[in-house]
DNA sequence: CCATATACGGAACAATGTTCCGTATAGCAA
DNA sequence: TTGCTATACGGAACATTGTTCCGTATATGG
């Protein structure tokens, strides 16, 4: 249907297809690193400043790319979603059923801790958040489906076990713990885990 | 035990009795009262200086008496809690037992509709705000039982509703609720509350 | 190598929470 | 009533943060 270039738009909406300018590009890439690890560590209410000064670009710069901080904060939060879901099919296919899912779980666990703040932002009204949590389940959701499934398949968990209602369990206990509660997530995450083993069809070494 | 004045104190924690001077006194009152005339018009994210404004009042005087402009946030909601809870009684005494239910919870949702923004602040992580919500609850929950009790004897209601659920429902159907939607709300309740008397061991005329 | 569309940096602006301090006054005693 | 002083007041000033602007720099196509 549409004939001419439409290489490397994807984001642009209304733009011919002008190709964006390396340095441009590479600037965005900073930012996003920059950004995903000053919320990890400060909450996603750090100020656009110290984002900008760990990119290495002035706040005119990072403002060009994400016209609001609520755009950059929601950026980052895909990006990340997008590459812990990833993940998933990559540790299926490297690991039998069972250990990719609890490999996966702990993964995501890791996702979880670095999202302080979020929670409150998602209820502050700003529209540019409506999206995210639709767009979390729809990534999460079918790809811990797969591990599910195929864990069951193979008989090392019980069948019949909700996806989206182990992610927000695992999420709920990764919350739960407070700043230096990774080993604590990480105990209550294998109690889990021995809990979907358990009614698993083959029969499984005694935990502990 | 303590022998000497402790007649007005009741709130600073170390000073001795001296009594606040009248004009301070009067001007916490205004500010509590423009505060949540405030909230209520713009929501809790309302800048102080409006506050200080319509109270009439310079921010300094505003935060000699709330340091923060979340203890404001918290002593506007206690007083709001306190009022509507001591209306669940006042209206036991003045109404039968089903009206003064109905009665209140009508109240409550107006309660909770100049509640804009709260949900958001109770997530974020502000220390004064962690109290609240058992606060609410320890307010709520005895008042709204007493009310319930009263028109579950008189059979009026079935018997076995839990408070504080009925609390939590009915939060919801206001917060569902948008702008505009005191009419909503009003219906929906009704709904509920045709729903507790549907069981109840007095026999009521058809709603309608 | 030039022209120019594109992008950059960071000063400047605006909104808002909070602090400071010179001034005013309520409450008390003589 | 008058005067004294602890208390309180008002609002300018400061600090932080989101966002905009614009003069300068540069990537890119010809």
């Amino acid at each position: 249907m549409v004939t001419e270039k439409m290489e490397q738009a994807a984001d642009e909406s209304a733009g011919p297809g002008r190709r964006i300018r390396a340095d441009a590009q590479r600037n965005e890439d900073a930012v996003l690193a920059a950004a995903k690890e000053v919320f990890a560590a400060s909450g996603v209410d750090a100020p656009v400043r110290e984002i900008a000064a760990r990119a290495g670009v002035g706040v005119g710069t990072l403002y060009r790319r994400f016209p609001n901080r609520s755009d950059l904060v929601a950026a980052v939060f895909r990006r990340e979603v997008d590459a812990c879901a990833a993940e998933a099919t990559a540790l299926a296919a490297h690991h039998p059923p069972g250990e990719a899912l609890g490999l996966w779980l702990r993964r995501y666990t890791r996702f979880i801790a670095t999202k302080k703040g979020l929670a409150a932002a998602l209820h502050s009204g700003d529209q540019v958040f409506e999206t995210l949590p639709a767009y979390f389940r729809a990534k999460f959701e079918p790809a811990l489906a797969d591990l599910l499934d195929a864990a069951a398949a193979a008989g090392e968990i019980r069948e019949g076990v909700a996806p989206y209602d182990l992610l927000r369990a695992v999420g709920n206990l990764s919350v739960a713990s407070g700043d230096d509660g990774a080993e604590h997530t990480e105990r209550m995450l294998e109690l889990m885990l021995d809990g979907l083993r358990f009614g698993a069809t083959k029969p499984q070494k005694q935990p502990g």
